[in-house]
DNA sequence: GCCAAAATCACCCGAAAGGGTGACGACAGA
DNA sequence: TCTGTCGTCACCCTTTCGGGTGATTTTGGC
């Protein structure tokens, strides 16, 4: 977690700099400040949400308590918790299988979450293991059953 | 946790240190744009932060007790025959879809329909191109949103 | 501060999936 | 009869998955 604010720094650091070389470079221009400002300011939104996004860290789930009561229907879904611990799967395991659920391939899972592809793979193995899953389609069947899955 | 926010005013102090250091050096020539630019960055990364963190933003809540647990409720689920046609999609098409959902592989199913797994691949083919998918798992997804499978 | 779990990433390799094209027979409707 | 759809199958090629192994860094609990 630290070296994320350190690589934010480094590159704001490095942006400033470039900026600050540019600045001379095109001071001439007209209109050049606002130019200028608004590149400070796009990249510093950028770097800021994905710190911001950084920050968060684990998306920490409802629990829930099972508690047998006959209810007539139509549930929002709540994560049954026990199930995933039972499992053994850790939260960004499940993180990773929802979005699997979604449809998405590692590729797009891993620039979704700020991951490299392989940290996806190996995450996604994990959780087919536990699940007894072979392939990704039964995994999302396995975690239906579960309950992991809405 | 408490930590990487201490870390993060100190960087920022740093940051800010270097900046009004930059700027004695430079004030007295080009007029005050570092502070401009250092305002506007500030501001960003700061808004940038803030939206990130309310973008996803859960602070830790925890548990629901005593949940009632939800009793199937006997959904029957009526597959949507128009929304079938609509598609264009054949009754074999989506029979493949179907076993695909069930986290089967072409291989498997073509075992299990007596066909060849060239037959299964050209039908899944077609019935992702009709759904709008690129990946099985995402033909599930759609087939689902779609009201073609349970 | 130490330890275990979790999370991250890399590399290799084989299997599975998917895209594209072409083909052929059956069958229904015009 | 002709045409269009459906179902069937093949071949080639690229991409994606999944398994296996090993390694480092973070994090949380004690």
């Amino acid at each position: 977690m630290k070296r994320h604010v350190l690589i934010y720094g480094l590159i704001g650091g490095i942006l400033i700099a470039v900026l600050k070389w540019t600045e001379y470079r095109y001071l001439v221009i007209e209109h050049s400040i606002e130019i200028y400002g608004g590149l400070i300011a796009a990249t510093f939104a950028v770097l800021g949400i994905w710190l911001g996004l950084k920050l968060t860290g684990r998306p920490e789930r409802i629990v829930v308590k099972e508690v047998r009561v006959p209810v007539p229907a139509a549930q929002p879904f709540l994560l049954d918790e026990k199930k995933r611990e039972n499992l053994g799967i850790s939260p960004r395991e499940l993180e990773i299988l929802e979005l699997i659920a979604q449809g998405m391939s590692n590729r797009e899972i891993a620039g979704k979450l700020f991951l490299s592809e392989n940290t996806v793979k190996t995450h996604s193995s994990r959780v087919f293991d536990k699940l007894g899953a072979k392939r990704r389609t039964q995994a999302v069947q396995l975690g239906k059953e579960f309950g992991l899955l809405p």
